[in-house]
DNA sequence: CGCGTTTGACCTGCGC
DNA sequence: GCGCAGGTCAAACGCG
């Protein structure tokens, strides 16, 4: 068995002590920002798995078009994604496969409650259209970039046939142009943080948000505890 | 008033 | 040519 441990304690637990001299203050100071710094290095492990996770699914994904574009056809009930035999896509929550001529399918859990079809991706999107098709009751609605109007792409979204809660968004075409979060982000963070000193305040700060939200949000905990056990998984395999 | 959503009508491609 | 299904259009509507 493989060492599984990705050296990441989840359990932060934050000094409770309140004591206010100004030595102890400078302890607490001195804690807090080695605490920062470890929380920071915690999340760039965090980043360098999921990418490292997400380029190994990616290529996995194009091996598995290559074994789909065989001639075997499908069978009624047999996965679109992954020619497997079950009838759920919950095994494709969160992925991302690029199809072929630039579409893309992703999968989005989404709160059951949660009946509205839209799926927060960093862009702009206008709804031009919604139409229920023959093999879903629930509807599809049809979404055009409006960031940029020479912008060609566009998106489809639909609830899963068999998991309501899931939603399947597929993407045509490329955006000539970055996302609006992106572009949000660079521009209030400028705004916000002058000098490079400001800027490292920011950085400790937003990474102690994160690693918090984080901690706390337990759809990431279930996220990462998937990841971790696919990465285990792999390295049974591979 | 401007912008985004809704929704019925229309267009287009495909199979028979 | 016809019917069906998916995709798009555009007027009406609602909301801030």
């Amino acid at each position: 068995m493989a060492d599984t441990s990705l050296g990441i304690d989840l359990n932060v637990v934050p000094f409770h002590k309140t004591d206010d001299t100004p030595k102890n203050n400078e302890d607490k100071l001195n804690q807090m920002n080695l605490e920062n710094k470890k929380l920071k290095e915690m999340l760039t492990l965090v980043l360098d798995n999921h990418n490292s996770l997400q380029n190994h699914v990616s290529k996995l994904m194009q091996d598995h078009d290559l074994l789909a574009s065989s001639p075997n056809k499908r069978k009624s009930g047999v996965c679109d994604e992954c020619n497997t035999s079950a009838s759920t896509e919950s095994h494709h929550q969160g992925l991302l496969k690029r199809l072929n001529n630039g579409v893309t399918r992703v999968y989005t859990r989404t709160d059951p409650s949660d009946k509205s079809l839209v799926v927060k991706d960093g862009y702009q999107w206008r709804k031009y259209g919604q139409k229920v098709t023959r093999d879903n009751p629930s509807p599809r609605a049809y979404y055009k970039c409006s960031f940029a109007p020479s912008c060609p792409v566009k998106k489809k979204v639909q609830r899963s046939l068999d998991e309501p809660d899931l939603l399947v968004t597929i993407y045509e075409g490329k955006h000539d142009h970055k996302s609006t979060d992106n572009e949000h982000e660079t521009q209030t963070s400028k705004a916000r943080f002058n000098s490079p000193m400001e800027l490292g305040k920011f950085d400790d700060t937003l990474v102690e948000q994160m690693a918090n939200s984080l901690t706390r949000n337990p759809d990431f905990i279930e996220e990462l505890a998937e990841a971790i056990f696919s990465k285990i998984f792999e390295n049974d395999l591979f």
